[in-house]
Order: C-alpha cells, then structure tokens, then sequence
DNA sequence: CTGAAAGCGCTAACAC
DNA sequence: GTGTTAGCGCTTTCAG
C-alpha cells in the first residue's frame, strides 16, 4: 500500500473523475446522441430508452460541461449593468449567470453607469458577437440603446420594464398591482390615513407605483389629503425630508408607504427619531426588497421582485430567441409578467386605536 | 435589390461576424498556432512573427473565444457563497465572473448560506469536477469545509480571510491596519473620546478590527475608558442597542467607531434620533463601503474592502494553482494581502470644540 | 522557432 | 427513433 505513489486517484487537487456524456452513454449502452437528446428533454426518444439512459446519468452523478454546450450551440447573449453598486446586482448576475449555464448560452456581462458607459459596454458586447442583450433599466426605456442593438442585429430585452413596447421582448412588472396590494394591506390592518412618498419621476415604476396606491384608496373609499402625497428622489436623503413633511401632515398619516425600501428606511429612522415607535404608532412600507428592508430594524414590509428568477426567464427567453432567428425564424417577440409578492414583516402593524 | 432575401447580412440578430483565430492567422500568412502562441505570450516566438501577428489582430479586432478556450484547458473552478442578499455578492461575481472569462476558465457558483448547505454546495461544486474553490468568510474559516475539499482533492482559496492558515491559498485583508487608519483618522480629527462598537465574535475578522483600534488608540496615547468599548453583532439592530450605551457612557464619546458600516448606520439613526447633528455633534465610522454607506445620510465615512478586485485576484491565483497541480506540480501556497483603503464620507467631521 | 494533427465535450445535421 | 459524422475555436503534443 503505497502511501505516496498513488498516481491517477491523487495528484494534487485535479483529478479527472468529471463523467461525459459518453461515459454514461456507454453505461447505458446508447450513443452519446440519445443521453444528448434526453438531457435537452428533446422529442424522439422512445420511453424506455429515456428511463434507461435517465438512470445511468443517475448512476454516474453525470453533469454536463456547460462551457462544451456552449461552443456547439455558440449561443451567446449579453447584459448591461446599470448600477454596479446597487444591492440587487447580485441576485441578478446570479440569476443569469446559473440560467445560462443550464441554457447551454455563454453570458457576458458590461457594466454601464452613465449613458456613455453603456454605449461603450454595448459596443464591446457587439464586437464579443452577441445574438442578444439584456437591458435592465432604465437603460431598457433608452430608445437609443435599442437603436443601437437592433442596428447591430442584436435582440434586445428589456429586463423590469414598467412600460414594455412593441417589437421589443420583456419582463414586465407590474409596479401597479405591488402598489396597490401594499395599500390594501395597510387599509386591511385599519389605516385610512396613510401617507405616500412618490419615486423619481425619471423612472417608469414611479407613476404606476403612485397609480396603484391611489387607486386602492379610492377603491376603499378615502380621500386623499394633498399633504399626505410627497415628493421623493428614490434616495434614502429625499425619504428624511419626505417623511418630516408627512408627520407634519394637517391629519397625521398612521402609515407611511415609501415607493422603494432605501426612502422607507429612512421614514422608519425619522419616525423613530421623532419618538414614534415602529409599527405601534406608525406603519412604514416600502417596495423592492432590497437588503437594506432586512437590515434596518424593525424591518421592512415591502414588496418583492424575484430579481433572480426574472433573470433566468430572461436568459431562457433570449437564448430561444436567438436560436429561433438563427434558425431563420422570426424571433417572436413575448412579454412575460413577473409577479410581485408582499413580504410582511415588522414595520407594520394595525393602526393604533383612536384618541 | 431584394428587400427581404439577404441571406447572410441580415438574418434577424445571429450574425457570425466573429474573428477566429484562423482569420487572423490567414491574414497574418501564419498557423494559427503561431497566434495562439501570440495572445498567450509565450516564448519561442521570433520578435518579426509577433509584431507582424500583432498586427493582424489589431486590425481584425480579433478577441479570442473564452468558451473554446476553456474547453481545451479545462479549468474549472467554483465558489460557494455564505450570504446571497448580502450587498457584496454583486461585486464578487462581477469580479469573479469577469475575470474568468480572461482567465480562460468555467466558474461556477453554489449558494450555502448554512452550514449544511455549504457542504451541500460543496459538494455539487465537486460532483461537476473543479479543481479549486474559492471559499468566504464564514466558510474560509470552517476546518470542516477545508477538509472536504482537500478530501476531494479540490484546492481551496480562502477569500478576504483575516486568519489565512499555512497549507491554504488566501486573499488576506487586513483588517487590523483598516482599524488602525480609521481610528487614527478620527484622532487627527481632533476626537479622543471614540466609542468603539464590537462585530460578532464569531468571524475571524472582529477582533483584528478590535486590536487595530485599541492600538490606534494607545499609540496616541489615549486611555480607552471601559463604556467606550460596547459589544456588537454586525447587525444594524445590535448597532442600536450599541449606539445607545454608548452615548450614556460617563464621558460621552464624540465619535463612534462600528466594526461594520450596518452597525454605523444604525448609531447614526440612534444618535441624530437623539437631536445630535452627524458629524458637527458626533462622528460617525463605519467598516466595508458595503451599498448601506452610500445610502444613509449622511454617507458613512468607511473602509473599503476592494471586492471586485479581489474576486478577480482569487480567480486567477486559483485557476493558476489548479493548472499547477494539474502538470504535476506541487501548488504553490500564496497568500496575497489586499489593501484596504479609507473613504472619507459626511459622517466624519472635526471634534466639536469643548465647552 | 514554427506548423500539422488531434482532440476538449457537446450538439446540429444528416443518415439509417 | 436512433446512430454516425462533423465540426464549434482553441490548445496540447509532437514533428519538423
């Protein structure tokens, strides 16, 4: 029993135990085409067969090598980043990245801050030879930046659009229903006066997320005080000055829904620093949860977006996409609604009684 | 002119417009060997053959197929993640992701954000055949982890670790010195009463941050009183609690030191909650430049840990050492500190003068 | 120093 | 339905 001479099962941390397609091919007694056909769940294939060859891929703890796949379906698609440092980055990269895997697609990734950033990343995408790109926002709402693929023969995406066009394939939210589900909520635990901070008026979600609180007031039947309706920038510095003037409101609001998480945080630190106790006395909302809802504390009932999973719907949609048009197919153009999910937490709790 | 029949030019955004490494090879009259001894830089190259291939990939654009790359290498390296909400993941996969593409080798990613997921993640990572991983804290720091991988003859890398270990590559941060700076930094803002809040005991890098400011301390000759130092957990919730013995502490600390920026934004909430003004009445120091830093106002002043590159350092120390091993060598253990830098935000400001 | 040949693991296209 | 044949773009190996 040599210690040391072990030669092939150890030499140093890069053994090559990794199966093949034709290793389980051969345990299953097929050729690599059919295990080929099985794993992309591909019509003709007899039942039997599939069993078989399913079980050897079992038995052999058989998984692919995506970056094989890739270099035969040559299918490569792109995203632009807009806010490198924003906290959703991760969930999104992550998403995409671990979809493009299982799609068989190579993923590529250009950061775009500015607009000229983005148009420099685009470019570097294109000459990568791109078939697709995905545009987040609100790079997404840019008619130059879908100039700009669609000269280059690249199909775009647009990825959390609040407003989808024609011709243009999409993950639609819809910042409408999260908004007015949010307002529901915070009238079902007895708030009537509830206090609203808008987003940025530069960016599609801000109208519909003000459309969807309004409409669920009117629909319960109150009234909106023009003081309870502030303006906001979508920063955490515009949520402190927005929520001074909430509570400063002729009829004090016993909720306050912020139109994303970093103004509700700041709602949460002005009410408490004003000696408010979170949710007892006051209600704060907000929307996207993003990591600060879960780190500020209490934390924060917002509303959610499956950031991760509409970047892998997106990644699947684009790679068929481009195979569709490779194939000479017309890419058929979809919009694909993601839904939004109302994560109740603790800053927010029923409306204190009456005095 | 057919308006519709261009078949090649324009076939609905999947062109093949890339460059090969046979086009530039063609062009430049050479194998396409002698390019691909070119763009990997190797010797054994005449000077006149480089220049003249040089040349040609300029002129084409020519950027090799990372994905055809990796296939023939075939280095494949993964890494697990602790914390998928935590607002570094972006920065990490971006600089992970990125890099292995130019690195020319498959990254893969598994989320474990518990123990048992970790080993879990792990050991997909090892049934899909990596040679390295690349390990974060908490998981840089478990024996149990280490010892999968060795067992599996998987090269570990602990990333961003603060108590690298002989046998183990690392990317080590030097948290100690961080501390040092920042505290340091706040003396030479004129403060000498500087509360210090504490991270969870439990990571390696806590007590590093700890000693780095006590010295700073010291070093200037300044007696730290008990109350200025208050136990912490890296959550904002803990920072409130913290914050708020600390400002009832027998002389009042003028600034305050969190062992991380979540902590920090919370003392800022607690201390401007309590009508002190951040920073004219109290500084405020944070740890990381995680998003929260440049959300709150006012930004927190922190240190910066550079994820995004160090990610890409990881990535290339570690397909590096897999290569290694792979021809047979031994791995060369490294450990690569990476500097810390100290961004000086609104939160910090000159001691208010006594009174 | 340079080139030709042989794959890496997988899938598209075509036979059977 | 299933198998065979060719590559994808690059690097490794081995001749010159």
């Amino acid at each position: 029993m040599a210690d040391h001479e072990e030669n092939e099962p150890e030499n140093g941390g890069a053994r090559r135990p990794v199966v093949t397609i034709h290793d389980v091919a051969r345990h299953a007694g097929v050729s690599s085409m059919t295990v080929s056909r099985v794993m992309n769940g591909k019509r003709y294939v007899s039942e039997a067969m599939r069993q078989k060859v399913e079980a050897s891929i079992r038995a052999l703890h058989y998984s692919p090598n995506l970056t094989a796949r890739s270099l035969s379906s040559a299918v490569r698609i792109g995203a632009l980043y807009s806010n490198p440092s924003s906290s959703n980055l991760g969930a999104f990269l992550m998403g995409a990245f671990r979809q493009s895997g299982a799609s068989g697609c190579q993923f590529l990734i250009e950061p775009g801050v500015t607009e000229a950033e983005a148009v420099e990343g685009l470019g570097r995408l294109i000459e990568s030879g791109i078939g697709g790109v995905i545009l987040p926002p609100p790079l997404c709402d840019s008619p130059a930046m879908l100039a700009m693929a669609q000269e280059a023969g690249v199909l775009p995406l647009a990825f959390a659009t609040a407003k989808p066009r024609e011709g243009v394939s999409a993950i639609v939210v819809d910042d409408y229903k999260g908004a007015y589900d949010m307002t529901w909520h915070l009238i079902s635990l007895g708030h009537r006066a509830i206090g609203f901070i808008q987003g940025d008026p530069k960016h599609s979600p801000s109208q519909r997320r003000e459309q969807g609180y309004r409409a669920a007031m009117v629909g319960a039947g109150i009234r909106i005080q023009d003081d309870w309706i502030t303006p906001g920038l979508f920063t955490y510095r515009s949520g402190l000055d927005a929520t001074r003037q909430l509570l400063a409101a002729s009829r004090r609001p016993t909720a306050i829904f912020a139109s994303n998480d970093d103004m509700a945080a700041a709602a949460s630190a002005v009410a408490q620093g004003m000696g408010f106790k979170v949710p007892d006395d006051i209600s704060i909302a907000g929307f996207d949860d993003s990591p600060i809802a879960s780190t500020v504390w209490p934390e924060l009932t917002t509303i959610r977006q499956p950031i991760s999973a509409m970047a892998a719907s997106a990644v699947v949609m684009l790679s068929n996409l481009v195979r569709q048009a490779r194939n000479g197919g017309q890419p058929e153009i979809s919009h694909v609604r993601e839904m939004l999910t109302l994560v109740e937490r603790g800053s927010t709790g029923p409306a204190p009684a009456l005095t």
